[in-house]
DNA sequence: CCATAATCGAGACGGTACGTCAGGTCTTCGG
DNA sequence: CCGAAGACCTGACGTACCGTCTCGATTATGG
């Protein structure tokens, strides 16, 4: 019998260019200024060959931004002081986000994700669950209860990203390390 | 003296019509299901008259929204308890962008203010800054600096939205005040 | 008792400013590129204006050439050499409609009776009738019968307006002198 | 060798579809009643087709009527008969151009040709001159010098199809018999 | 080492929507 | 009541892309 998931032989060349004219393409106009016919034409393909490959608009745009994730998605560090390795994660992932061309990645990547279900799903495990998590973690290492360190993730993780979605580059790297020390500490009256 | 700039004699009924079929077209097919052809046919209306009266698609969607702000931005009650004050606020918040209709709306707004920098700007003054401003008024209310109430401000509502925009209706209450509590009690270990 | 017929006071002023600025759209920008609100702009008159007085743009067009006419149609002079008479008549006929304005006047009477009805009637009372009336008539003042007299009509002032649709302004004085002469003397083989 | 320059790969489906529908909705509508969406709904086809391969509408109806020219445009006779030939020839031509559709297609092709300098070119060479050179062909076989061969058929052709552009299709045969007649004869006092 | 079948570039196709222009009707207001 | 202004609904314009569908022209195995 023969293979049963045969490699269906694709040319990786087109593949390159594809995925190449899309990022570009994408930083030049945004996500809703990207048309396939676009993409085809600055990548030298035919349009059917990015249909072949990609079933939607969306699904193209994520796979682009998949292989851009590393450079937002980094772990906490584990040193002896907790606030200052979730102040230095929390500056980082600020930084990462207000150059141009991360603020320009989360921008495309909330609006991908916001317009297109399957896409959401994707972005989320991509993204948004590792983000939640490398803080999640670091205090769960700190002894935290599940239920503590779930909600204090949420409150620096969605503090940042939601303040970056909202003001731009515009977000200064101090009210990232506010946020987390607010969170860290509490309110508790003085 | 008569008025130097005369309003323009624009057809109310026209303009009702025009908002009501926006609004019942974005919650039946959100915001890039619209098309302005859509609305003029629902509301029974010229083309000219949408564009005559408003700029972009964008804009019209952000007029719909803001006649809608009501249902979701409330003040912070101002009680001796900051703690129940807070959470019954947050809860509510959680409550009202996880109704169908809700949730359809923080979505139309982020995509429509992520694709339009001009709309972008009305909706971060009408949404954004209500929001964040009620809970730093209930904060500083009970003496806390500026400073501080900002980074908890940024925690709490971002936390919140943040999460909803990632989990949809499935972001439960309990949650929003998780948050809360973590904020105000701070992570001191214990 | 009111003036059974009141003159219903109509401006004056509009109706001359109407009617200029439609010759001047006219020549500037032939027949189907006139538009009723640039002759409304350019007049400085409401669009309602225009179309209280007239029923329909070729109406406006016919009523703006009808006050034209006078250049290009002349009688034929009645001297008692009949071929000299005609072919003065037939080379100034040519000549008026070699004018750029002339052959811009000629196209326009053409297309617009040939749009509508209604105006195709009026023009051609107004223009093709008295034209070969001219010729008839010198022709029975020489004592031919009707009958000839209207073919050679027909082929005199058919020859030349034909021509000049559709060779233009390229059309030559001289091949209008020759048609005359071809009618008067007939083709009897040499 | 291959050819430099292949032909772009057009489906003539579509093609016959599109000016079969033209000529449809030009007769029903005339031509300043015709719209290009309406061909494009009428043929089944989209609209971009239809401007892929024809640049304007005037051009579009240009190669409707010249599919059809045949109808109109046969040779003169060439018996020994001058007078004969002549007659059977006009009065053939004023039918043709009497009929409802011959009428019809008489005048779409003057308004497209006076309306469109390009249309008016090609219309020019598929009718007005074969039209022209057939008369004069016949009078030059019979030893008429070049000159009064075209004066003749200026008159002659001129004669009748102004005659019908005027008319309409009360324009009679014998009147094209009697302008043959006169152009022959000439008007020598009798 | 060819045969053959999938993949490729190109781009035509039937469509939907765009944003604009103008048509002809209507409404408002000032003289 | 007329005239200016211009909003209104309508319908067509010509364009941009959509996603599907042929077309040859390459490839890149696997018989």
């Amino acid at each position: 019998m023969s293979n049963p998931n045969p490699p269906r032989r694709r040319s990786e060349r087109a593949r390159v260019a594809i995925v190449t004219a899309t990022r570009q393409l994408l930083l030049e106009r945004g996500f809703d200024g990207l048309s396939i016919e676009a993409v085809a034409a600055r990548a030298g393909v035919g349009k059917q060959t990015i249909y072949r490959w990609w079933p939607s608009r969306p699904a193209l745009v994520a796979d682009v931004l998949l292989e851009d994730a590393d450079g937002i998605l980094r772990p906490v560090d584990d040193t002896d002081d907790l606030a200052a390795d979730l102040i230095r994660w929390a500056t980082r992932l600020a930084a990462a986000l207000t150059t141009e061309r991360g603020n320009a990645m989360l921008r495309i990547l909330t609006v991908a994700g916001l317009e297109h279900p399957d896409v959401q799903a994707r972005l989320y495990q991509a993204f948004s669950v590792p983000l939640h998590k490398s803080v999640r973690s670091r205090l769960t290492a700190d002894d935290y209860d599940t239920a503590t360190a779930e909600a204090a993730a949420d409150a620096v993780v969605g503090g940042i990203v939601y303040g970056i979605l909202n003001e731009g580059r515009a977000f200064r790297r101090s009210r990232a390390e506010a946020i987390v020390r607010t969170v860290l500490t509490g309110l508790g009256k003085r």
